[in-house]
DNA sequence: CTTGAATCCGAACGATGTTAGGGAATCCGA
DNA sequence: TCGGATTCCCTAACATCGTTCGGATTCAAG
Protein backbone atom coordinates (compact mmCIF):
# COMPACT_ATOMS: atom_id res chain seq x y z
CA UNK A 1 0.00 0.00 0.00
CA UNK A 2 3.00 2.79 -0.01
CA UNK A 3 2.49 4.04 -3.25
CA UNK A 4 3.27 1.59 -6.83
CA UNK A 5 7.01 2.63 -7.74
CA UNK A 6 6.31 3.75 -11.23
CA UNK A 7 4.46 6.35 -10.10
CA UNK A 8 6.59 7.29 -7.16
CA UNK A 9 9.08 8.09 -10.15
CA UNK A 10 6.46 9.70 -11.84
CA UNK A 11 5.98 12.18 -8.84
CA UNK A 12 9.67 12.38 -8.16
CA UNK A 13 10.22 13.01 -11.35
CA UNK A 14 7.50 16.10 -11.23
CA UNK A 15 8.96 17.22 -8.19
CA UNK A 16 12.68 17.30 -9.46
CA UNK A 17 11.29 19.54 -12.45
CA UNK A 18 9.27 21.73 -10.01
CA UNK A 19 12.74 22.65 -8.40
CA UNK A 20 14.97 23.33 -11.09
CA UNK A 21 11.96 26.15 -12.25
CA UNK A 22 12.15 27.14 -9.09
CA UNK A 23 15.72 27.56 -8.52
CA UNK A 24 15.99 29.06 -12.00
CA UNK A 25 13.90 31.45 -10.63
CA UNK A 26 15.53 32.46 -7.57
CA UNK A 27 18.34 32.98 -9.68
CA UNK A 28 16.33 34.89 -12.10
CA UNK A 29 14.72 37.10 -8.77
CA UNK A 30 18.27 37.92 -7.60
CA UNK A 31 19.82 39.03 -10.64
CA UNK A 32 16.85 41.18 -12.10
CA UNK A 33 14.96 42.01 -8.96
CA UNK A 34 11.63 40.72 -8.04
CA UNK A 35 9.56 41.84 -10.70
CA UNK A 36 12.24 40.87 -13.17
CA UNK A 37 11.09 37.20 -13.10
CA UNK A 38 9.59 36.74 -16.80
CA UNK A 39 7.60 33.03 -17.49
CA UNK A 40 9.34 32.87 -21.06
CA UNK A 41 12.64 33.36 -19.82
CA UNK A 42 12.31 31.48 -17.08
CA UNK A 43 10.56 28.76 -19.31
CA UNK A 44 13.57 28.83 -21.61
CA UNK A 45 16.15 28.48 -18.74
CA UNK A 46 14.60 25.35 -17.74
CA UNK A 47 14.70 24.25 -21.51
CA UNK A 48 11.09 24.71 -22.33
CA UNK A 49 8.53 26.74 -23.26
CA UNK A 50 6.18 29.33 -21.68
CA UNK A 51 3.07 27.36 -21.53
CA UNK A 52 4.84 24.54 -20.22
CA UNK A 53 5.06 26.03 -16.91
CA UNK A 54 1.36 25.65 -16.42
CA UNK A 55 1.54 22.11 -15.92
CA UNK A 56 4.21 22.26 -12.54
CA UNK A 57 2.32 25.73 -11.43
CA UNK A 58 -0.70 26.97 -11.87
CA UNK A 59 0.06 30.49 -12.25
CA UNK A 60 3.16 32.98 -11.84
CA UNK A 61 1.58 34.12 -8.41
CA UNK A 62 1.46 30.09 -7.81
CA UNK A 63 5.59 30.22 -8.42
CA UNK A 64 5.74 32.90 -6.22
CA UNK A 65 4.25 31.44 -3.26
CA UNK A 66 6.35 28.33 -3.53
CA UNK A 67 9.65 30.62 -3.39
CA UNK A 68 7.57 31.78 -0.78
CA UNK A 69 7.45 28.79 0.94
CA UNK A 70 10.97 28.08 0.25
CA UNK A 71 12.25 31.30 1.56
CA UNK A 72 10.13 31.10 5.12
CA UNK A 73 11.01 27.17 5.67
CA UNK A 74 15.10 28.91 5.35
CA UNK A 75 14.35 31.26 7.67
CA UNK A 76 13.13 28.71 10.55
CA UNK A 77 16.09 26.13 9.41
CA UNK A 78 18.24 29.24 10.05
CA UNK A 79 16.46 30.14 13.34
CA UNK A 80 17.35 26.92 14.61
CA UNK A 81 21.00 26.96 14.05
CA UNK A 82 21.90 29.84 16.71
CA UNK A 83 23.38 28.32 19.04
CA UNK A 84 22.14 28.79 22.41
CA UNK A 85 24.27 30.52 25.48
CA UNK A 86 21.89 30.52 27.85
CA UNK A 87 21.49 34.03 28.96
CA UNK A 88 18.23 35.22 27.20
CA UNK A 89 19.31 38.58 26.59
CA UNK A 90 21.88 37.66 24.81
CA UNK A 91 20.34 35.13 22.74
CA UNK A 92 17.87 37.76 21.76
CA UNK A 93 20.45 40.19 20.47
CA UNK A 94 21.27 37.06 18.32
CA UNK A 95 17.89 36.47 17.08
CA UNK A 96 17.59 39.81 15.85
CA UNK A 97 21.13 39.91 14.46
CA UNK A 98 20.39 36.89 12.51
CA UNK A 99 16.81 38.00 11.75
CA UNK A 100 18.71 41.07 9.77
CA UNK A 101 21.22 39.00 8.89
CA UNK A 102 19.16 36.95 7.00
CA UNK A 103 16.71 39.81 5.59
CA UNK A 104 19.92 41.51 4.01
CA UNK A 105 21.67 38.56 2.61
CA UNK A 106 19.27 38.07 -0.42
CA UNK A 107 17.28 41.60 -0.82
CA UNK A 108 14.95 39.72 -3.40
CA UNK A 109 13.74 37.29 -0.87
CA UNK A 110 13.31 39.66 1.80
CA UNK A 111 11.00 41.55 -0.47
CA UNK A 112 9.30 38.95 -1.16
CA UNK A 113 9.01 37.68 2.32
CA UNK A 114 8.15 41.30 4.14
CA UNK A 115 6.71 43.48 1.64
CA UNK A 116 3.96 43.20 -0.39
CA UNK A 117 5.28 44.87 -3.42
CA UNK A 118 3.86 41.68 -6.13
CA UNK A 119 0.62 43.55 -7.23
CA UNK A 120 -2.08 40.74 -6.89
CA UNK A 121 0.28 38.24 -5.02
CA UNK A 122 -0.58 37.29 -1.21
CA UNK A 123 1.01 33.77 0.12
CA UNK A 124 -1.51 31.42 0.75
CA UNK A 125 -2.80 30.68 4.31
CA UNK A 126 -0.72 27.71 4.69
CA UNK A 127 2.52 29.75 3.04
CA UNK A 128 1.91 32.47 5.24
CA UNK A 129 1.82 30.35 8.41
CA UNK A 130 5.69 28.79 7.43
CA UNK A 131 6.56 32.59 7.76
CA UNK A 132 4.43 33.28 10.96
CA UNK A 133 6.12 30.27 12.62
CA UNK A 134 9.09 31.78 11.85
CA UNK A 135 9.01 35.12 13.80
CA UNK A 136 7.37 32.93 16.58
CA UNK A 137 10.71 32.20 17.51
CA UNK A 138 11.70 36.02 18.02
CA UNK A 139 8.62 35.85 20.18
CA UNK A 140 10.02 33.43 22.35
CA UNK A 141 13.47 35.15 22.38
CA UNK A 142 11.43 37.78 23.92
CA UNK A 143 9.71 35.90 26.62
CA UNK A 144 12.94 34.54 27.77
CA UNK A 145 13.84 38.20 28.88
CA UNK A 146 10.22 38.47 30.22
CA UNK A 147 8.32 40.47 27.32
CA UNK A 148 5.05 38.94 26.25
CA UNK A 149 3.57 41.77 25.02
CA UNK A 150 2.41 41.47 21.31
CA UNK A 151 3.43 45.12 21.01
CA UNK A 152 6.91 44.03 21.81
CA UNK A 153 6.98 41.50 18.95
CA UNK A 154 5.74 44.10 16.39
CA UNK A 155 8.08 46.68 17.43
CA UNK A 156 11.13 44.46 16.70
CA UNK A 157 10.26 42.80 13.55
CA UNK A 158 8.84 46.43 12.36
CA UNK A 159 12.74 47.48 13.67
CA UNK A 160 14.05 44.62 11.71
CA UNK A 161 12.40 45.12 8.46
CA UNK A 162 12.92 48.83 8.94
CA UNK A 163 16.58 48.27 9.38
CA UNK A 164 16.82 45.73 6.42
CA UNK A 165 14.57 47.96 3.80
CA UNK A 166 17.01 51.14 4.74
CA UNK A 167 20.09 49.66 4.29
CA UNK A 168 19.07 47.68 0.82
CA UNK A 169 17.83 51.17 -0.36
CA UNK A 170 20.36 53.43 0.91
CA UNK A 171 23.52 51.21 1.75
CA UNK A 172 25.16 49.18 -0.91
CA UNK A 173 28.65 48.89 0.90
CA UNK A 174 27.32 48.45 4.32
CA UNK A 175 29.60 48.82 7.35
CA UNK A 176 27.91 51.10 8.39
CA UNK A 177 24.64 49.62 8.71
CA UNK A 178 26.02 46.21 10.29
CA UNK A 179 27.40 48.58 13.30
CA UNK A 180 23.76 49.86 13.59
CA UNK A 181 22.09 46.62 13.93
CA UNK A 182 24.07 46.48 16.46
CA UNK A 183 22.91 49.65 17.37
CA UNK A 184 19.43 48.87 17.37
CA UNK A 185 19.84 45.54 19.36
CA UNK A 186 20.57 47.51 22.53
CA UNK A 187 18.48 49.94 22.15
CA UNK A 188 15.64 47.58 22.10
CA UNK A 189 17.52 45.46 25.04
CA UNK A 190 17.50 48.91 27.08
CA UNK A 191 14.20 49.54 26.43
CA UNK A 192 12.77 46.06 27.51
CA UNK A 193 15.08 46.20 30.38
CA UNK A 194 13.56 49.28 31.79
CA UNK A 195 9.78 48.31 31.11
CA UNK A 196 9.22 44.77 30.58
CA UNK A 197 5.62 45.33 29.50
CA UNK A 198 5.67 48.61 28.66
CA UNK A 199 2.84 50.75 30.68
CA UNK A 200 1.85 54.06 29.40
CA UNK A 201 3.43 56.60 30.99
CA UNK A 202 2.36 60.27 31.26
CA UNK A 203 4.09 62.78 29.15
CA UNK A 204 3.14 66.37 28.67
CA UNK B 1 10.92 91.07 -20.59
CA UNK B 2 8.47 89.50 -18.20
CA UNK B 3 7.13 86.90 -19.98
CA UNK B 4 4.42 87.25 -23.18
CA UNK B 5 1.15 87.31 -21.28
CA UNK B 6 -0.27 84.70 -24.48
CA UNK B 7 2.62 82.00 -23.59
CA UNK B 8 1.97 82.83 -19.88
CA UNK B 9 -1.61 81.42 -20.52
CA UNK B 10 -0.36 78.42 -22.62
CA UNK B 11 1.76 77.42 -19.88
CA UNK B 12 -0.54 78.00 -17.11
CA UNK B 13 -3.54 75.83 -18.60
CA UNK B 14 -1.08 73.18 -19.32
CA UNK B 15 0.36 73.00 -16.04
CA UNK B 16 -3.03 73.03 -14.88
CA UNK B 17 -3.95 70.01 -17.34
CA UNK B 18 -0.80 68.40 -15.65
CA UNK B 19 -2.38 69.09 -12.37
CA UNK B 20 -5.46 67.40 -13.29
CA UNK B 21 -3.66 64.54 -14.21
CA UNK B 22 -1.13 63.92 -11.20
CA UNK B 23 -4.78 64.39 -8.88
CA UNK B 24 -6.12 61.51 -11.48
CA UNK B 25 -3.20 59.31 -10.87
CA UNK B 26 -3.34 59.88 -6.94
CA UNK B 27 -6.87 59.17 -7.27
CA UNK B 28 -6.31 55.41 -9.03
CA UNK B 29 -3.57 54.47 -6.86
CA UNK B 30 -5.20 55.30 -3.50
CA UNK B 31 -7.91 53.25 -4.67
CA UNK B 32 -6.08 50.29 -6.94
CA UNK B 33 -2.57 50.40 -5.36
CA UNK B 34 0.41 51.64 -6.33
CA UNK B 35 0.86 49.13 -9.28
CA UNK B 36 -2.44 49.81 -10.60
CA UNK B 37 -1.96 52.61 -12.35
CA UNK B 38 -2.99 52.21 -16.16
CA UNK B 39 -2.23 54.90 -18.36
CA UNK B 40 -5.24 53.84 -20.61
CA UNK B 41 -7.30 54.30 -17.55
CA UNK B 42 -5.77 57.58 -16.43
CA UNK B 43 -6.42 58.62 -19.75
CA UNK B 44 -9.74 58.24 -19.53
CA UNK B 45 -10.34 59.54 -16.54
CA UNK B 46 -9.35 62.81 -17.42
CA UNK B 47 -10.70 62.99 -20.40
CA UNK B 48 -8.34 62.04 -23.29
CA UNK B 49 -6.22 58.97 -24.74
CA UNK B 50 -3.63 57.22 -23.35
CA UNK B 51 -1.20 58.77 -26.04
CA UNK B 52 -2.16 62.26 -25.33
CA UNK B 53 -0.54 61.94 -21.95
CA UNK B 54 2.85 62.10 -23.62
CA UNK B 55 2.33 65.68 -24.55
CA UNK B 56 2.76 65.95 -21.03
CA UNK B 57 4.95 63.68 -18.84
CA UNK B 58 7.73 61.77 -21.17
CA UNK B 59 6.67 58.72 -19.74
CA UNK B 60 5.10 56.69 -16.97
CA UNK B 61 7.89 57.37 -14.60
CA UNK B 62 7.66 60.60 -15.19
CA UNK B 63 4.27 60.91 -13.99
CA UNK B 64 5.64 58.85 -11.00
CA UNK B 65 8.68 61.31 -10.37
CA UNK B 66 5.92 64.34 -10.56
CA UNK B 67 4.19 62.31 -7.39
CA UNK B 68 7.19 61.18 -5.76
CA UNK B 69 8.10 65.30 -5.81
CA UNK B 70 4.14 66.43 -4.86
CA UNK B 71 4.64 63.60 -2.07
CA UNK B 72 8.06 64.99 -0.69
CA UNK B 73 6.89 68.51 -0.56
CA UNK B 74 4.10 67.46 1.49
CA UNK B 75 5.87 66.28 3.91
CA UNK B 76 8.32 69.26 4.22
CA UNK B 77 4.93 71.60 4.71
CA UNK B 78 3.77 69.36 7.37
CA UNK B 79 6.84 69.33 8.95
CA UNK B 80 7.20 72.69 9.23
CA UNK B 81 3.52 72.99 10.45
CA UNK B 82 4.73 71.06 13.90
CA UNK B 83 4.31 73.68 16.78
CA UNK B 84 7.33 73.73 18.52
CA UNK B 85 7.64 73.71 22.27
CA UNK B 86 10.94 74.80 22.90
CA UNK B 87 11.79 71.46 24.80
CA UNK B 88 14.09 69.29 22.09
CA UNK B 89 13.25 65.71 23.42
CA UNK B 90 9.53 66.84 22.93
CA UNK B 91 9.76 68.20 19.40
CA UNK B 92 11.70 65.27 18.72
CA UNK B 93 8.82 63.12 20.05
CA UNK B 94 6.46 64.58 17.48
CA UNK B 95 8.87 64.89 14.85
CA UNK B 96 8.99 61.26 14.79
CA UNK B 97 5.20 61.03 15.01
CA UNK B 98 4.32 63.02 12.38
CA UNK B 99 6.80 61.21 10.39
CA UNK B 100 4.83 57.98 10.84
CA UNK B 101 1.86 59.95 10.90
CA UNK B 102 2.32 61.31 7.40
CA UNK B 103 3.57 57.43 6.04
CA UNK B 104 0.54 55.54 7.40
CA UNK B 105 -2.05 58.28 6.49
CA UNK B 106 -1.72 57.28 2.65
CA UNK B 107 0.18 53.90 2.29
CA UNK B 108 0.42 54.38 -1.34
CA UNK B 109 2.46 57.70 -1.54
CA UNK B 110 4.57 55.89 1.52
CA UNK B 111 5.18 53.05 -0.87
CA UNK B 112 6.26 55.59 -3.45
CA UNK B 113 8.29 57.81 -1.44
CA UNK B 114 10.39 54.78 0.88
CA UNK B 115 10.36 51.98 -1.05
CA UNK B 116 12.10 50.50 -4.29
CA UNK B 117 8.46 49.15 -6.08
CA UNK B 118 8.51 50.39 -9.22
CA UNK B 119 10.08 48.07 -11.38
CA UNK B 120 12.02 50.08 -13.23
CA UNK B 121 11.92 53.38 -11.53
CA UNK B 122 14.19 55.44 -9.88
CA UNK B 123 13.51 59.35 -8.99
CA UNK B 124 14.98 61.94 -10.43
CA UNK B 125 18.03 63.45 -8.11
CA UNK B 126 16.12 67.19 -8.53
CA UNK B 127 12.90 64.84 -6.79
CA UNK B 128 15.17 63.32 -4.76
CA UNK B 129 16.61 66.15 -3.06
CA UNK B 130 12.93 66.98 -2.26
CA UNK B 131 12.61 64.08 -0.09
CA UNK B 132 16.37 64.24 1.33
CA UNK B 133 15.38 67.89 2.13
CA UNK B 134 12.42 66.40 4.61
CA UNK B 135 14.94 63.99 6.32
CA UNK B 136 17.34 66.85 7.27
CA UNK B 137 14.58 68.19 9.24
CA UNK B 138 14.15 64.88 11.11
CA UNK B 139 17.84 65.24 11.74
CA UNK B 140 17.54 68.64 13.10
CA UNK B 141 15.49 67.46 15.32
CA UNK B 142 17.86 65.44 16.60
CA UNK B 143 20.32 67.55 16.44
CA UNK B 144 18.20 69.07 18.47
CA UNK B 145 18.98 66.43 21.52
CA UNK B 146 22.68 66.88 21.13
CA UNK B 147 22.65 63.78 18.76
CA UNK B 148 24.98 64.35 15.63
CA UNK B 149 25.61 60.77 14.54
CA UNK B 150 24.36 60.04 11.49
CA UNK B 151 23.54 56.51 12.38
CA UNK B 152 21.09 57.91 14.63
CA UNK B 153 19.49 59.43 11.61
CA UNK B 154 18.79 56.55 9.77
CA UNK B 155 18.39 54.20 13.24
CA UNK B 156 15.29 56.99 13.62
CA UNK B 157 13.61 56.59 9.81
CA UNK B 158 14.74 52.91 10.20
CA UNK B 159 12.14 52.84 12.60
CA UNK B 160 9.72 54.65 11.20
CA UNK B 161 9.67 53.43 7.94
CA UNK B 162 9.72 49.84 10.19
CA UNK B 163 6.33 50.95 11.65
CA UNK B 164 4.74 51.76 8.84
CA UNK B 165 5.55 48.90 6.98
CA UNK B 166 4.24 46.40 9.37
CA UNK B 167 1.01 48.51 10.08
CA UNK B 168 0.41 48.80 6.86
CA UNK B 169 0.61 45.16 5.92
CA UNK B 170 -0.81 43.94 8.94
CA UNK B 171 -3.27 46.01 10.93
CA UNK B 172 -5.96 47.54 9.16
CA UNK B 173 -7.64 48.63 12.23
CA UNK B 174 -4.67 50.47 13.73
CA UNK B 175 -5.41 51.22 17.26
CA UNK B 176 -2.66 49.31 18.64
CA UNK B 177 -0.43 50.78 16.44
CA UNK B 178 -0.49 53.97 17.05
CA UNK B 179 0.59 53.52 20.61
CA UNK B 180 3.63 51.62 19.22
CA UNK B 181 4.57 54.55 17.70
CA UNK B 182 4.78 56.19 21.28
CA UNK B 183 6.71 53.07 22.49
CA UNK B 184 9.02 53.48 19.80
CA UNK B 185 9.55 57.32 20.07
CA UNK B 186 9.96 56.36 24.28
CA UNK B 187 12.36 53.46 23.58
CA UNK B 188 14.29 55.62 20.88
CA UNK B 189 14.79 58.59 22.92
CA UNK B 190 15.78 56.95 26.54
CA UNK B 191 18.58 54.92 23.67
CA UNK B 192 19.74 58.88 22.45
CA UNK B 193 19.37 59.84 26.29
CA UNK B 194 21.81 57.00 27.76
CA UNK B 195 24.49 57.12 24.67
CA UNK B 196 24.26 60.66 22.84
CA UNK B 197 26.61 59.42 20.34
CA UNK B 198 27.16 55.74 21.28
CA UNK B 199 30.17 54.22 21.52
CA UNK B 200 30.77 50.78 20.57
CA UNK B 201 29.81 48.95 23.86
CA UNK B 202 31.81 45.82 25.13
CA UNK B 203 29.41 42.83 25.24
CA UNK B 204 29.92 39.40 26.05
C1' DC C 1 -2.58 -2.73 -29.15
C1' DT C 2 -5.36 0.43 -27.28
C1' DT C 3 -6.68 3.78 -23.83
C1' DG C 4 -5.91 7.74 -21.21
C1' DA C 5 -3.37 10.79 -18.58
C1' DA C 6 0.67 13.80 -18.40
C1' DT C 7 3.72 16.82 -20.79
C1' DC C 8 5.03 20.00 -24.17
C1' DC C 9 4.55 23.18 -28.02
C1' DG C 10 2.75 26.75 -31.46
C1' DA C 11 -0.71 30.09 -31.94
C1' DA C 12 -3.38 33.34 -30.13
C1' DC C 13 -5.97 36.59 -26.68
C1' DG C 14 -6.25 40.60 -23.83
C1' DA C 15 -3.75 44.12 -21.49
C1' DT C 16 0.31 46.69 -20.80
C1' DG C 17 3.63 50.97 -21.99
C1' DT C 18 5.09 53.30 -25.94
C1' DT C 19 5.88 55.17 -30.83
C1' DA C 20 4.48 56.84 -35.52
C1' DG C 21 1.85 59.71 -38.34
C1' DG C 22 -1.88 62.62 -39.33
C1' DG C 23 -5.46 66.06 -38.46
C1' DA C 24 -7.19 70.05 -36.21
C1' DA C 25 -7.07 73.81 -33.50
C1' DT C 26 -4.37 77.79 -31.84
C1' DC C 27 -0.98 81.37 -31.84
C1' DC C 28 2.49 84.20 -34.19
C1' DG C 29 4.63 87.26 -37.62
C1' DA C 30 3.66 89.41 -42.10
C1' DT D 1 -6.34 88.94 -42.90
C1' DC D 2 -3.41 85.54 -44.33
C1' DG D 3 0.42 81.64 -44.24
C1' DG D 4 3.49 78.93 -41.18
C1' DA D 5 4.61 76.98 -37.00
C1' DT D 6 3.42 74.99 -32.72
C1' DT D 7 0.59 72.45 -29.66
C1' DC D 8 -2.62 69.09 -28.68
C1' DC D 9 -5.13 65.01 -29.47
C1' DC D 10 -6.40 61.12 -32.07
C1' DT D 11 -6.19 56.29 -34.54
C1' DA D 12 -3.25 52.60 -35.52
C1' DA D 13 0.22 49.82 -34.45
C1' DC D 14 4.30 47.44 -31.99
C1' DA D 15 6.58 44.70 -28.45
C1' DT D 16 6.01 42.49 -24.30
C1' DC D 17 3.55 40.56 -20.59
C1' DG D 18 0.65 36.53 -18.28
C1' DT D 19 -2.42 33.27 -19.78
C1' DT D 20 -5.61 29.96 -22.55
C1' DC D 21 -6.61 26.80 -26.34
C1' DG D 22 -5.98 22.85 -29.14
C1' DG D 23 -3.28 19.57 -30.86
C1' DA D 24 0.72 16.76 -30.92
C1' DT D 25 4.00 13.47 -28.42
C1' DT D 26 5.19 10.40 -24.77
C1' DC D 27 4.46 6.62 -21.85
C1' DA D 28 2.56 3.65 -18.26
C1' DA D 29 -1.87 0.72 -17.64
C1' DG D 30 -5.38 -2.37 -19.00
Amino acid sequence: MLGNPIRDRRAERREATRAEILDAAWEMVRSEGLAGLALRDLARKVGMQAPSLYSYFDSKHAIYDAMFAQGARAYLERESLIPTTGDALTDLRAGLRSFIGFCTEDPARYQLLFQRTIPGFEPTPETFAIAVAGLERLKDRLAGIGVTDPRSVDLLTAIGTGITDQQISNDPGGGRWSRLVDDAAEMFCNHMNATPNPPRRNRK
